[in-house]
RNA sequence: GCCGGUGUGGCGGAACUGGUAGACGCGCCGGACUCAAAAUCCGGUUCUGGCAACAGAGUGUGGGUUCGAUUCCCUCCACCGGCACCA
């Protein structure tokens, strides 16, 4: 053993070991309990980031920690490797995307590998192969032929200039992002996935996803945004045609308030009203140009505009202006809303500015208005009875949604309807790299599917997109094909498919990654459902919902026996870095890299300052924020490897804050855990050195036999086993375990007991302190173990210790004495005294007495094991 | 605007089921070692008063329940995250 921790030394070493026993290989084994333990794939953008490494710690922590407790582990590791930050990439160097791609790939495994996670490589996979893509476009095929899987039009982002189609992120204020061109919005066949079918399901199952944490199945629930309204049909004459006007209201027990309704402005009616109306058309020309739907809009002011169309109020008969509103949505429910100025605070402003009519027809409550109300006050919307509502004025919200949709319906007006928020996936990306839609144009044939024995349709892997257009709609070779029902020449779809098609199942085929006849084989029953998914709270709806989506959709299909993919869902917080900034003489603001700071603190460790280390010249600290460029505070994760080392690392990023919450990077941080580690590395050392001095074998423990200081010592060796074993395994943080062991080892390091039952108590701490640390710092636990008498011992497949019930026996307790709640003193009572032995040694305490003196004693309570509280 | 979350020393955090507030770490202060520095080790560190024993205050604000509240309930405030003007 070298004296001194070298973790480059170490990690090394220990690594080669691992890979010399394919120690993270792993086979299905029926006779072992399995757990599946997966974090999220990353993208290969390059390198990896602190997120990355914060999640994948926790897994492997996880992983390991279960291994240990008997389970068949499967830990897997992939890449989500289709996207646009590949194209992005080939646009400014000229490489194509699948070699960047791929470059990175190796990269980052190499990274990976480095941080000693111990994730079964066999079963790597890359989204971007043929190997697995082809499994994307067969099951395609199978939601076409169940009618899952359809086509309709969609709008897109256009870019004009570079006529191609952009990602909302490419469009910034409302221009293309390279060309800066006004973008327009194009309407597209697109196939769709029609998750729609599945929404009721996909929300009353949340309920039984009790290993997910509240928020993220609450912010589900209002994605799929189920609400029980009423349909409502105005019926109007347009060109001696009849029509209705559709909207929808949860509010239907208004409608006798009903003073306007207003339409979206690509409804068709305020299309038609356009038409000869060219202010209209201008006032709809700017809603469709605003950056619609976006959440800082909901303070937009609200703003309309008549079509100078009527419709007739189905029940009452009266003639209901229709305008256009900009806050109307056509995505959501009928694309035309009744306006309710009374009960309703948008409709309300609305009539305010333009003059609309208000009509009460609910009694709140507070009575009915004298006059209509100058200010709008949130308990008009509150649930009340109906008034001025003719033949409903006295019934209540059920009733009178209940008697209106019933009239509504018996005149064929109207009904009951639930709606929903969640609408289909469309899944068509007029992209290159992705994975190709199988489908053939022939113009004899219309589309058609490409068959089965044909899959995969291969990417071409050499095109370099120029970011106009998709290159694939240039390629002959891929373009050009025969129509597989008729022969004739063809046309290939040259959309790809959504990145989120890749990622809806590759915890699946990790099962069975070496497959190449089938997507899923039995494999997947053994390891499915995902015990323990871990990943950002950024995928909280969108993946984790389709994935959802997807694993049903093979349910159907009889391809896999689970409908919920993942048992228990950990979201780790996101990683901060301070912020310094300067600005300069021009007046912009130059951003600082944290590790070129030096912080200023006062006499009492206050911070009071920062300054540059270069020039010495203050920084202004502008808080902390996720690591990003732009503000230039990200951390290199490979510099601390090798500044510090893995094991590091990882304990730092465990250590500093529970795994849900924000974590703030502190390089001070990290040299606390480097110095943790040579401390533990030290003690193991002398520990060691002084068994070689005294060339034995380590004395062997007679519990019977020991000092009460030596009892201590071990009852909180002993009591941390129970603790770790709890946090890790139970309540999934990870701080207060390393605290916990942090403790034991202060403890172990005042224990300066050399009699032969103090070294065998002191060995069997550290290996206990090795055995609980190595989930963690796996590396280092691996080395020491080995150095405590275990050469050539794997400690990954050691079973987890267990604690000695009768090291945990104490005989003594304190128990804290309060008088009226206040702490006035403590005793030392037996452990197993009774709780009159307690009351009487509570109230002899001398400095209780002090308090107590004199004064009538109401009540004690005695809270066994814990404390005393006299009310006096 | 709506939904969700979080507020505890100089800082990150701990206190799991209503029972000793501040574990553990960082920073800071003091000491040992050193010619010196770094590293390491030892001690101290919520605030106020006191040499001390000890006393008082204290978990964003104001209230409530309780023998007892960081923990439960209500009010308000601040910050963070998400988004969907959802009819």
């Amino acid at each position: 053993m070298q004296e001194r921790y070298d973790p480059a030394i170490v990690e090394a070493q220990v690594q080669a070991f691992w890979a010399e026993r394919k120690a993270f290989s792993v086979k299905e084994d029926p006779s072992k309990p399995k757990y599946y333990c997966l974090s999220m794939f990353p993208y290969p953008s390059g390198r990896l980031h602190m997120g990355h490494v914060r999640n994948y710690t926790i897994g492997d922590v996880i992983s390991r920690f279960m291994r240990m407790q008997g389970y068949n582990v499967l830990q897997p590791m992939g890449w989500d490797a289709f996207g646009l930050p590949a194209e992005n990439a080939a646009m400014q160097n000229g490489v194509p995307p699948a070699q960047w791609t791929r470059q990175n790939i190796a990269y980052m495994k190499r990274q990976l590998q480095s941080l000693g996670f111990a994730f079964d490589w066999e079963r790597e996979l890359a989204t971007c192969d043929a190997s697995y893509y082809r499994w994307n476009q067969w099951l395609f095929l199978r939601m076409l032929e169940k009618g899952i899987a359809y086509k309709k039009t969609g709008i897109v982002n256009w870019d004009p200039v570079d006529r191609t189609v952009l990602a909302n992120e490419q469009v910034i204020d409302g221009k293309g992002w390279r060309t800066g061109a006004p973008v327009e919005k194009r309407e597209i066949p697109m196939y769709y996935l029609r998750i729609t079918k599945y929404a009721q399901d996909l929300l009353d199952a949340l309920d039984s996803l009790q290993g997910w944490p509240e928020r993220v199945r609450a912010m589900q629930a209002n994605w799929i945004g189920r609400s029980e309204g009423v349909r409502v049909s105005f019926p109007y004459e347009l060109d001696g045609e009849r029509r209705v006007l559709n909207v929808f209201t949860t509010r239907a027990d208004t409608l006798m308030g009903v003073t306007f309704c207003a339409v979206a402005p690509e409804h068709p009616l305020a299309t038609y009203a356009a038409r000869s109306n060219p202010a209209l058309a201008q006032f709809i020309e700017e809603c469709k140009r605003g950056t619609a739907m976006e959440a800082e809009l909901a303070l937009m002011e609200k703003k309309g505009m008549p079509t100078g169309l009527f419709v007739t109020h189905p029940i009452t008969g009266a003639e209901i202006p229709v305008w256009v509103g900009n806050y109307v949505l056509m995505t959501y429910g009928e694309g035309a809303v009744m306006g309710v100025p009374a009960h309703d605070e948008r409709d309300f402003h609305f009539a305010k500015k333009y003059g609309l009519p208000i009509r009460q027809v609910i009694d709140t409550g507070a009575g009915r208005w004298s006059a209509e109300p100058a200010q709008w006050d949130p308990a008009f919307e509150s649930h009340g009875t109906c008034i001025n509502s003719g033949k409903y004025d006295g019934l209540d919200h059920e009733q009178a949604v209940d008697a209106i949709a019933a009239d509504l319906q018996a005149q064929g007006l109207g009904e009951k309807q639930v709606q929903w928020r969640l609408h289909d996936w469309a899944i068509s990306r007029q992209r290159y790299w992705g994975c190709p839609i199988p489908l053939i144009h022939c113009a004899r044939c219309g589309d058609v599917p490409v068959p089965d024995k044909d899959l995969p349709v291969l990417l071409p892997e050499d095109l370099v997109p120029d970011g106009s257009g998709n290159p694939l709609a240039k390629t002959s070779s891929f373009l050009d094909c025969e129509c597989p029902n008729c022969g004739a020449p063809a046309r290939r779809e040259t959309d790809t498919m959504d990145t989120f098609v890749d990622s809806s199942w590759y915890f699946l085929r990790f099962a069975c990654a070496d497959n190449d006849s089938a997507m899923v084989d039995e494999r997947v029953n053994y390891w499915m459902p995902v015990d323990q998914y871990i990943g950002g709270i950024e995928h909280a709806i969108l993946h984790l919902l389709y994935a959802r989506f997807w694993t049903r959709v093979m349910y159907d299909l009889g391809l896999v026996k689970v409908q919920e993919p993942f048992e228990n869902l950990l979201t780790q917080g996101m990683v901060l870095n301070d912020i310094y900034s300067r600005r300069t003489a021009d007046g912009r603001v130059q951003y600082f890299n944290p590790a070129d700071v030096e912080v200023l603190y006062d006499a009492k460790g206050a911070r009071i300052g920062a300054r540059l280390k270069s020039d010495g010249q203050p920084v202004e600290w502008e808080g902390m924020r996720t690591m990003s460029k732009s503000k230039n505070n990200g951390v290199d994760p490979q510099e601390l490897v090798s500044k510090y080392g893995a094991d590091s690392v990882r304990l730092f990023m465990m250590f500093k804050a529970p795994p849900e919450d924000t974590l703030e990077w502190s390089d001070e941080g990290v040299e606390g855990a480097a110095r943790f580690m040579r401390r533990l590395w030290r003690i193991v050392y002398e520990h060691v050195q002084q068994r070689e001095r005294q060339a034995g074998a380590v004395p062997s423990l007679e519990p019977s036999k020991l000092t009460e200081a030596q009892r201590a010592v071990r009852r909180a060796a002993h009591s941390t086993l129970v603790k770790v074993t709890d946090d890790i395994g139970r309540r999934r943080v990870f701080n207060t375990a390393i605290a916990a062991v942090m403790e034991l080892l202060n403890t172990l390091s005042k224990f300066d007991d050399d009699s032969p039952q103090g070294q065998a108590i002191r060995h069997e701490a550290l290996e206990l302190v090795v055995q609980m640390l190595s989930p963690i710092v796996p590396h280092a636990c691996q080395a020491l173990w080995e150095a405590l008498g275990h050469e050539g011992d794997a400690l990954i497949d050691r079973p987890w210790p267990k604690p000695d019930p009768a090291a945990l026996v104490q005989e003594e307790i304190e128990i804290v004495v309060q008088v009226n709640g206040k702490l006035r003193g403590r005793v030392t009572v037996p452990a197993q005294a009774t709780e009159d032995e307690v009351r009487s040694a509570a109230l002899a305490a001398p400095n209780v007495q002090k308090w107590t003196e004199g004064k009538p004693i109401r009540k004690v309570i005695v809270v066994k094991g814990r404390l005393v509280n006299i009310v006096i």
